[in-house]
DNA sequence: AGATGTGAAAGTTTTCACAGCC
DNA sequence: GGCTGTGAAAACTTTCACATCT
């Protein structure tokens, strides 16, 4: 199998979204006519992007919603459940920690650390703030293989290169830094401030 | 000037971000090679990405600095301050309402609005939570222009297309679900598990 | 008949390589 | 000498259009 884009990726965690709204809506079949539609691109877009994992229709039919799904949550890994760790415990990590989407596509946020001693032992709901010297153990004990990053920039690389040296091979940064990482680790940014400036970068040529 | 790309404005953020670090760092002058370094991506593909809006550079030289910073906040329009209004305060708006960044970049939340009644007249600092009825009013005395939607799926289409009937040109959306507007208007998701499933396909891969 | 799967074509983005300027 | 700015080439992505299969 050749190599997959990355906007191949990005769409079929939407095509993945969309299945699942139809589902709930009963919808039984699709083409890849609408479900190009309800994602906003092109349905020689959808066909192109799917081939690269499979036939997975039946030509003069569409696709079977379900088994589409299915398919999909398979190829993204979302089959299983994965344990993640959350470093941070400011406002950020507490919206993140409460956010139930994860939890709904099977990332458990089962340990929550911070290096600041007064947020040491506080619980949140059936999580304990653990100090990051813990992390190893933790890691290990827990079978975590993602990191949730959200520190202040400033301490952010420190944090994943402990993340890193515990074994975490995942990361998904939420501090606005360049983050360096060996090669084997997924690093991932979201940088929430990036889209609003998209947003006025817009206005500025209209 | 012709069209730029969504990749160019996205990397332009990024360079953006560093150059604000080496400012702090006292650096003075800045090569296409080192920018290209401290973002991860070619030193010609700075270059070109760059000249799409001038010739910042001196040729034997580099960039300077400070000046170039401040060419790129123009050019994303952050040289001025925009008034967002945030709907939706349950514990992601909370987080968002919270986060240091969009104001440091020139981002101000001036109202929060809630369809629940329970969370009226609650204040987070100086904020006070309104409810989504006061919208119009609120958008038009307040001059606001964008509009960050931070609650459950189901609403979310209902709360923009207010929104957009109040004025606001630019959405930035948490839902995970396929917004729809009307021309003119300027939509961005945020998807949060996206990033997560994009770790997770990799781990798959390898 | 009707929708998929897919090579080929078109379009877009990135890299190359070097002329041009400090 | 050294680094930018930029056409041209290469690489990659999307769209087209139709053969293929149910």
């Amino acid at each position: 199998m050749e190599r997959v884009s990355e906007a191949t990726i990005r769409r079929m965690s939407s095509y993945y979204r969309r299945l699942g709204e139809m589902e709930q809506e009963q919808v039984k079949t699709v083409s890849s006519d609408l479900l190009a539609e309800r994602n906003g691109v092109s349905p020689a877009q959808v066909r192109k992007d799917l081939s690269c994992f499979g036939n997975f229709g039946k030509r003069g039919w569409g696709y079977d919603v379900q088994e589409l799904r299915e398919r999909i949550r398979s190829i993204l890994g979302l089959d299983r459940a994965w344990n993640t760790c959350l470093v941070g415990a400011g406002n950020l990590g507490q919206a993140l920690f409460r956010y139930k989407e994860f939890k709904r596509q099977g990332f458990n946020i089962v340990a929550v650390l911070d290096s600041d001693s007064h947020k040491m032992g506080r619980t949140w709901g059936d999580a304990k703030i653990s100090p990051l010297t813990d992390l190893k153990r933790i890691v290990c004990d827990a079978n975590i293989e993602i990191g949730i990053v959200a520190v202040p920039a400033g301490s952010a690389q420190e944090v994943v290169d402990t993340l890193v040296s515990c074994g975490v091979r995942g990361i998904l940064n939420f501090a606005p830094r360049q983050i360096q990482v060996p090669p084997g680790v997924v690093l991932r940014n979201v940088d929430l401030t990036m889209a609003l400036e998209w947003i006025t970068y817009s206005f500025t040529r209209k």
